[in-house]
DNA sequence: CGCACCCCCTGCCGGC
DNA sequence: TGCCGGCAGGGGGTGC
């Protein structure tokens, strides 16, 4: 579900409900996630103020006041809301974090793929091994051009890889990819430099533009809120097999490589 | 190293 | 109506 603008949304809608708010009490009914929680989860986040909310690809960073950090992926379903006071727990919610003015933040992974951890910053980041930002300067066209020169992977394959570029998946992969005119299937050594500029050009595009239609949603996704996004309304190739392209009217392909589907248009797209 | 497959887990949808 | 396969935004592991 939650690519870089979900989660981004999420980290924007949390960031005004609970900074400066201290964990009263944590309450976990499932451990069982991707990995396990930690046994001491619970009293470890105990008692802590949260004092910052940021992002890193798809993680969530809640920096503490003992200078650990809460890490939070949402995997496939997982969701970070906060309900009011009294609200019962509804099914999937797997961790209730009471909040000091007596609300409560609930994740809720109806498929469990998400991960929780709580470390130093450093410990973190080794965690996670991440690539660059692809909204920061660092993603630029002779960042992607050095990593498309010796690889026989697709473009698409490329993109999404979390140690190349940090946040970009299954949905975003496709868009941009549409909009570069680029096949999602092109080998990325074989992009030429033009093509290269617009795959850049194209994420920060795509992501930005995402982001301040607050996400997609398409089953799951929900902001800090409860909120749904709105930018699965704005896809182009994205779950449109048979549709005509809004380009040039040819029908948009669907293709699978690895069990995922890539959606494209086989005339705007070489 | 890349890739084709498998796994993790639950729910939904379409076909029979 | 029920069952079964396929598919879904995530990542990780294996063996070739």
């Amino acid at each position: 579900m939650p690519e870089l603008p979900e989660v981004e949304t999420v980290r924007r809608s949390l960031e005004r409900l609970i900074i400066g708010q201290t964990i009263a009490a944590v309450e976990v009914r499932e451990p069982r996630l991707r990995r396990p929680l930690a046994p001491d989860f619970a009293t470890v986040l105990a008692g802590r103020a949260i004092r910052q909310v940021g992002r890193r690809g798809k993680y969530l960073h809640f920096c503490l006041d003992d200078g650990r950090v809460w890490l939070v992926h949402l995997g496939m379903t997982g969701q970070l809301v906060v309900s009011d006071p009294g609200e019962a727990p509804r099914l999937h919610d797997h961790v209730l974090i009471t909040l000091s003015n007596g609300r409560c933040l609930r994740y809720n992974d109806t498929r469990r793929f998400g991960l929780m951890a709580v470390g130093q910053a450093d410990e973190i980041a080794a965690l996670t091994g991440l690539g660059v930002e692809p909204l920061s300067p660092a993603f630029s066209p002779r960042y992607l051009w050095t990593k498309t020169r010796t690889t026989r992977r697709t473009v698409k394959d490329l993109l999404m890889d979390q140690r190349v570029v940090a946040g970009i998946g299954n949905i975003y992969a496709s868009e941009l990819l549409f909009r570069a005119g680029v096949r999602p299937a092109r080998v990325a050594s074989t992009l030429s430099w033009q093509a290269t500029e617009r795959v850049v050009k194209a994420t920060k595009a795509v992501l930005r533009e995402a982001i301040r239609h607050r996400g997609s949603s398409i089953s799951d996704y929900l902001d800090g809120e409860g909120k749904p996004g709105n930018f699965q309304e704005w896809f182009r190739v994205y779950g449109r097999e048979g549709e005509p392209c809004q380009g040039c009217a040819a029908p948009i392909q669907r293709e699978t490589r690895g069990g995922r589907s890539a959606f494209f248009c086989p005339t705007c797209q070489r």
